[in-house]
DNA sequence: GTGAAAGCGCTAACAC
DNA sequence: GTGTTAGCGCTTTCAC
């Protein structure tokens, strides 16, 4: 059995309208009446009914994340720095995964909006019209990845910088034939990953190599994949650069299968620092990126907009940093 | 600008309640009725309002998660596999991290039942008489930790069972001194591995000594101490069972810190399988527990009592098993 | 087959 | 300070 306000107010004794105000908190109220109510309220287990609120507030307190997969830890995280973000202000995260596919990504959107979420936080795949048209009636934050042309706020991790740092500090250790295990550039982040790899090629005179460049997708097994096609060639690269953390995987994995010593025969530097980096032998030197406060700031521009806050978009960037550990070569 | 029904209606030259059964899908509606709503419809972009009904219908779609942590990769897994099994029936998971807090749980609970969520998936650290109360006006499934005295659905893996089979590993290869760093016993999962593994010793005639439990908490960090504590007695253990990934992490650390070979200082089977068990060196021997499918069963039952299933409580107990790695020296 | 009307549980004017 | 009333956007009888 669940009670209604209408039950509250007369067990107490009172009007709807004044038990409303009493449990509430808004308008006025007696202290007589809110003691009568919440008396009421309490002896009856009365919780108030969200979805009828909902309706004439025109607002949910929910909150729509969609990620490529929860199980990636990096996501993982960034949920619940979001979750944190909002909980303080009684917003909860409606979660939803796209396994990086625009059509379930459009889907899940489509089911958030339906259940009219306040806010909708993505890491995402679309295209920037898509998106232009979901911020023109929604309060929107790109997560992770901003898209170019889409007018919303954006939360991301310097990417660029990040992938150039680590190449640059393979090459400042020496080596030129420097290859990339990467997602797929139809990520906006692995795209700025890349780019960065590009860069610090370019500044170091080295030439680049299609060779030194292998795509792979958004599991482990495709880092695995990817790597192994990279690490079999007869010209394989001295050092590698991974450009996330299932690229990362597949090729810790990959050069653990084909025997190959880190540092000593490929040097290894990966993108996204996760619990295990450090576990492994020898630890490994990886860009890290801010991941909790990636999802805390996305909340906290979310819940502004939300507020509603109507000033130009903001693109947040968080600086990525290298953190060196024995996997690239320069300590030992 | 967001359309209603009536909108809708209004464009297509129906009247709402038509409109409605034509979008709907539910009572008759002609098929020239469809059509022109569906047209009305796509012109204005008209999305549902989940809200509205939802009040009416008494059904949200969506259903409610409880974990400790949504970063811990063992809620992660079985999150996606709980999602992945709600899609289908278009619900959607709304989340809260307890922080294995019992207040902070009660109050998830208590924001996701005011969201009217259709049912509640908890992993708990409530007591039996709150969540019976819960129960008693909610569907509900306990999630890996099934709490006596509490009348409702669970899933759970047999770490009784789990436990045994991992010590039992480890006396058949010759340790007589065991320890373990489990969570602590508060909650249920933990409490069955602890027991687990103390029936092992008993059932080998092993003393059950104090001096190898050490107990951690719901951290990484937890882990590590706990390992510590137990790796720098004088008369430390020759085998470590680490009872949750947590403590796994920390031992792994641990024994590194303090420079002990694996397995030959110590040996070492941990409970729960994650992807980086097979890139540490020696990989590691682990009970490897169906995560997803505890997320997906849990996902299935609860759409069952969603439904309207008032068969008494199921209590479903997925297998744990061993997985022989190199870390328990059973393979080198 | 379709429309009018009531009502889900709540908030918010507006009288009193 | 409290009660009456309208209405949020939808579903669902019940007439026609």
């Amino acid at each position: 059995m669940t009670f209604t306000l209408k039950d509250v107010a007369r067990v107490a004794g009172l009007s709807q309208a004044t038990a409303a105000r009493a449990l509430g908190g808004y308008g006025y109220a007696s202290p007589d009446a809110v003691e009568r109510a919440s008396d009421a309220a309490r002896r009856l287990g009365y919780t108030p009914n969200g979805v009828a609120r909902a309706l004439v507030s025109r607002t949910t307190r929910t909150v729509g994340l969609v990620v490529g997969d929860i199980e990636n830890p990096f996501f993982a995280a960034a949920a619940r720095g979001l979750a944190d973000a909002l909980e303080g202000e009684g917003h909860t995260v409606l979660l939803a995964n796209s396994d990086e596919h625009p059509a379930a990504e459009q889907r899940a959107i489509e089911a958030l909006r339906s259940h009219r979420v306040d806010g909708l936080v993505l890491a995402s795949v679309g295209r920037a019209d898509d998106l232009n048209t979901i911020a023109a009636s929604s309060p929107l934050v790109l997560l992770d990845r901003s898209i170019r042309g889409v007018h919303a706020d954006s939360v991301t991790v310097d990417n660029r910088a990040g992938a150039r740092h680590a190449v640059e500090h393979l090459v400042s250790l020496g080596h030129r034939r420097i290859g990339i295990v990467s997602d797929h550039p139809s990520i906006a982040s692995s795209a700025e990953r890349l780019a960065g790899y590009r860069r610090a090629l370019k500044d170091a005179g080295l030439p680049d190599d299609p060779g030194l460049v292998s795509i792979g997708g958004s599991t482990r097994e495709d880092g695995h994949r990817a790597a192994r096609a990279l690490l079999e060639r007869a010209d394989r690269p001295t050092a590698l650069f991974t450009s996330n953390n299932f690229m990362t995987y597949g090729a810790v994995l990959a050069l653990r299968e084909l025997g190959l010593s880190v540092p000593g025969d490929v040097a290894l530097v990966g993108f996204d620092d996760l619990d295990w980096t450090v576990l492994v032998d020898p630890p490994l030197t990886v860009v890290s990126q801010p991941v909790a406060e990636l999802g805390a700031t996305a909340g906290r521009l979310l819940l502004a907009r939300i507020g509603g806050d109507e000033s130009p978009p903001r693109r947040i960037r968080l600086p990525a940093h290298l953190i060196v550990r024995g996997s690239c070569g320069a300590v030992r």
